[in-house]
DNA sequence: GATGAATGAGCCTTCATTCAT
DNA sequence: GATGAATGAAGGCTCATTCAT
């Protein structure tokens, strides 16, 4: 029994250790430098053992984004800690986000990898997968924006509607934050962000 | 006399058939499958041949995507001739950009990739003048929203901001169109988007 | 315990293999026609096996020169076996040598190649290598030579240069072996050659 | 008349034009840096022009070696001028050559690249115009020799043996240059090389 | 006679993946 | 279960050469 414990967290640790070096390699080369045998090499592993840990090379970039989503909700929730207004937890969601794209860009990388990615590339499995991710990051907004309804924060009025506005907004507020050192150089990223965040949130609030 | 014209034309659409290979490729296997031997096969012509139109990879992709947006930028204007609420202008502007996105697949998808990418990925030059095209692109909404303000539709603030946040929010939420069937099959996406608009139109409206 | 031996056994001897095809190719094509697919495909081998033997092309060129003056030595010392007077001893050296070129052509050839190119093609790691092997080269001739000089059969005189004006002499010789079909169709190679030595060991002798 | 040597000066001129970029691409990129595509560029004059000058391009490379050696025949024959000492005579050519090989390294590279390559890499035809060449530059030391026995200054020995020993040696010597900055770094090699060359005349003279 | 456009074959190198051990 | 060796296919790119005009 030990035993076989013992040898399950092996597999666990053997299996972050990949993952690890993964995220490592994606972040220093990006998307088309993270090779499985730089993978391999960086896990101190044999190149087969990435594979019967993984099915291939987009299944295991497929878990980094799930880690990195589960990151993402995580700091999010830690964000959100103690607050209670909803116009200020929906702010909090927004900053939370744009923070994780610039300290953990690596993680960024590969869920925007997946979400900027035409449909046609993945198969329905892995499609249904990454749908399923991005659902549950909506539910967090989405019960953001019922609270404040229901508190009298906000209008009443189509929620779901609502938390994909703010998430289409921020993420592609986020995605513009690359042209800060030239098309808005003459301003600063970080406010335009508040900027358009708070006049979303006052557009909905009563 | 009349002959070097006829093979300046030839020329010509050679060069065109070259793009319209490549952005075909891009849209159907994504950046990793256009590759430039498989764009001169689609296009059935010699790998060299591509590079006497083009000095690499990296040029080929950049004129492609100033075609994109230069296509882009036309069916704006087209789609804005006549109106001249500034209202209707921008909500014409987000529709434009939505049905581009769906008529223009292959354009769409170029232009995606450039905005989706991690910076890493250029090198200066060609981000150089990625960022010159998308200021342009920015540049029409800001006339239409100062237009507005000059008019008294629209609220005295920021211009250049509401743009960002214009065009931020249409981004994403063309991006997530993909999603239609899956997380937002009870939901249409036309119907989301047209929402978003109005509300972000309302809320820098006076 | 003997599967790892046979096993690195066989990793040497396929190392070999592509090793021997290199230098078989670069005598029968040159240069140019010895090109990393080619090695492969006369080796049997998959191109990418190449390079997991070899850093890159200059590597394996690297190890094919360092294997080539590798034997050339040994057989010089097997030839010097038994023979004591200098004189002899360095007549010994040049017919080695000389032999080695017909013998050892494929080994021969890329020596030479290496001694021929223009600086400019190897960068300066590579460089240093091949000067290293060099001098061991030049050092037996050397070794000789201070010999003699000790043992009152040479006159005492600048060693080095001697050793340098020796091999420069047997191996501008050995080059012009290929004009005795055509320029010296009218004496016998191997007859000037042992002239040309002699008269060299006669100017430095004593 | 005059129409038609115009036009043939013209050719000619052309063809001068085509050997001129070769030659300086030679010397700046190599002998694999000079492609036809690029000498036609510098040449100013279409790529296929140059296939109507030259066979291919084998064959624009001879020429140029044969040019090569023509102007290095010329200087040596100017150097010689006005002097008559035959030893003095032969030590003239020796640095003739070596200054040869150092001023005009595009010239002496394209020598040696004929001399150095393996036979078999020449068709008959082209190998007999090079051994043509060669006997040529051979001929100029036979010449000296020969008068120097003539003239009581050389020992009455095999003259053509002793042109082919001495073109060995300072062909050697010469490809040592390379050297100078590494094995030879103790020493200088216009020393040694001239060191070499005297004692070779030493051995010749009665 | 001169040309520029076109090209297939080839260059070196890396990749994701498999399989015998 | 873990692995290192092997690999065909493919990557971007350049080449010498040809051919219609």
């Amino acid at each position: 029994m030990g035993l076989k414990e013992r040898r399950e967290r092996e597999k666990q640790a053997r299996r972050e250790s990949i993952l690890v070096a993964a995220r490592e390699l994606l972040h220093q080369k990006g998307i088309n430098g993270a090779s499985m045998n730089q993978i391999a090499k960086k896990a101190e592993l044999g190149v087969a053992t990435l594979y019967s840990y993984f099915t291939n090379k987009e299944d295991l970039f497929l878990v980094l984004q799930q880690e990195g989503l589960d990151l993402l909700r995580e700091q999010i929730s830690e964000a959100l800690e103690g607050i209670s207004d909803p116009k200020i937890r929906l702010k909090t969601i927004a900053f939370s986000f744009l923070e994780f794209s610039q300290k953990r860009k690596n993680y960024y990388y590969i869920i925007n990898y997946f979400i900027s990615s035409p449909e046609i590339l993945f198969e329905s499995t892995l499609k249904d997968q990454i749908d399923l991710q991005a659902e549950r990051a909506l539910s967090v907004a989405n019960a953001v924006i019922t609270e404040g309804i229901e508190t009298g924060s906000f209008i009443n009025q189509n929620t779901k509607r609502s938390a994909v506005t703010f998430w289409a907004l921020i993420f592609g507020l986020t995605q513009f934050k690359k042209l800060e050192t030239t098309i808005l150089r003459d301003d600063n990223h970080t406010a335009i962000f508040e900027h358009s965040v708070d006049q979303f949130i006052r557009s909905i609030s009563v």
